[in-house]
DNA sequence: AATTCGTGCAACCGCTCCCAC
DNA sequence: TGTGGGAGCGGTTGCACGAAT
């Protein structure tokens, strides 16, 4: 059985020797019969360990020590959201990639953005191009727990509807599952900052299940990466969404570009934990593809429309 | 220069599936 | 039809290495 301790069984780190005995094995009987290496006396490993070193390092046209591409990347993204954590599956559609390679690469990922997401400070969206920082107005919601809060909506005040790339845009309240008073934001017309502060560090489920929901890639905007990026932070990409005309009471001209709003210190729950915006640390910046901030500039002009 | 931390990756473990007998 | 062994798969671990402090 597979509990029990046998003597002899070789682990860890293939020796060069030992890869040449099984390519050797390999070139004779082909990539399988492979507890028959073992009993041959061939190599002091386990069937399975053999297998997993061809598949993994040895196999033929691998793709050893090369990052993926954003193809790649890509391909992974779509088949994971399609299949699943099925990587052997997924493998299949990347040529000279493993289920291991896959594996791994969902996986550093995850915890890049479990990383990103969890973290306690305020979290900020800035141009790669700006690599300083200015002091920015930002919007405020008016997130206040305070009062009954309506059956549909958290008890945020919208900020109003504005024009962007011809398109009526409002803001619309963050979905349920996103305390609403845990998290400011704070955008910058200028800089297309997007800052998030919440208030409590987000557990696992807080902040994995609702960015993995509702998706919705703006698949004509962005790279593979920043889609699948911000499908993960869809709660807030959502809030942008196309307004209906008929939304529209009062025929009053729509601004151009994101409203302005108060100052970053007027956030209640920045205010609550006294959270200085611009010593925030640009940690997430770094972790974004530099297209998306591409597809955010430039800013709708207001004069020179064609 | 030493230490800490984050990341990538190779390999192992436990489980399930499949198939020959 | 049941069973045992091999193969395959997904999850997890541990180590090496580079960057940051």
């Amino acid at each position: 059985m597979e509990g029990k301790k046998e003597e002899g069984i070789r682990k860890g780190p293939w020796k060069a020797e030992e890869d040449e005995v099984l390519l050797n094995h390999v070139k004779k009987c082909g990539p399988r019969d492979w507890s028959s290496i073992r009993s041959k006396g061939l190599l002091q490993r386990t069937g399975k360990s053999c297998r997993l070193r061809w598949v993994n390092k040895l196999r033929p046209n691998l793709k050893n020590g090369c990052k993926f591409s954003v193809e790649e990347e890509r391909v992974v993204i779509e088949l994971q959201a399609q299949f699943g954590n099925k990587w052997a599956r997924i493998a299949t559609y990347l040529p000279g990639r493993t289920d291991n390679d896959v594996k791994n690469f969902w996986s550093s990922r995850q915890k890049r953005l479990a990383r990103i997401l969890q973290t306690p400070t305020a979290i900020t969206f800035s141009s790669k191009s700006h690599k300083t920082r200015r002091e920015v107005s930002a919007p405020k919601f008016n997130c206040s727990s305070e009062g009954e809060p309506s059956s549909q909506a958290p008890s945020c005040s919208s900020p109003p509807p504005y024009i962007r790339n011809s398109e009526i845009i409002k803001m619309v309240p963050l979905p349920d599952i996103v305390k609403p008073e845990s998290i400011c934001f704070k955008t910058n017309p200028v800089q297309h900052e997007l800052t998030i502060t919440d208030k409590d560090p987000w557990n696992e489920s807080q902040s994995v299940i609702p960015f993995l929901q509702n998706s919705q890639p703006q698949t004509d905007l962005f790279s593979s990466e920043t889609q699948e990026l911000l499908a993960r932070f869809d709660p807030y990409f959502d809030m942008l969404v196309p307004l209906d005309a008929s939304e529209l009471g009062n025929g009053e001209p729509l601004p151009m570009e994101p409203p302005l709003f108060e100052p970053v210190g007027s956030c209640v729950s920045c205010e609550r934990e006294q959270i200085d915006h611009t010593m925030a640390p640009d940690c997430l910046f770094d972790d974004f593809p530099t297209d998306m901030f591409d597809q955010l500039d430039p800013l709708p002009n207001i004069s020179g429309q064609h």
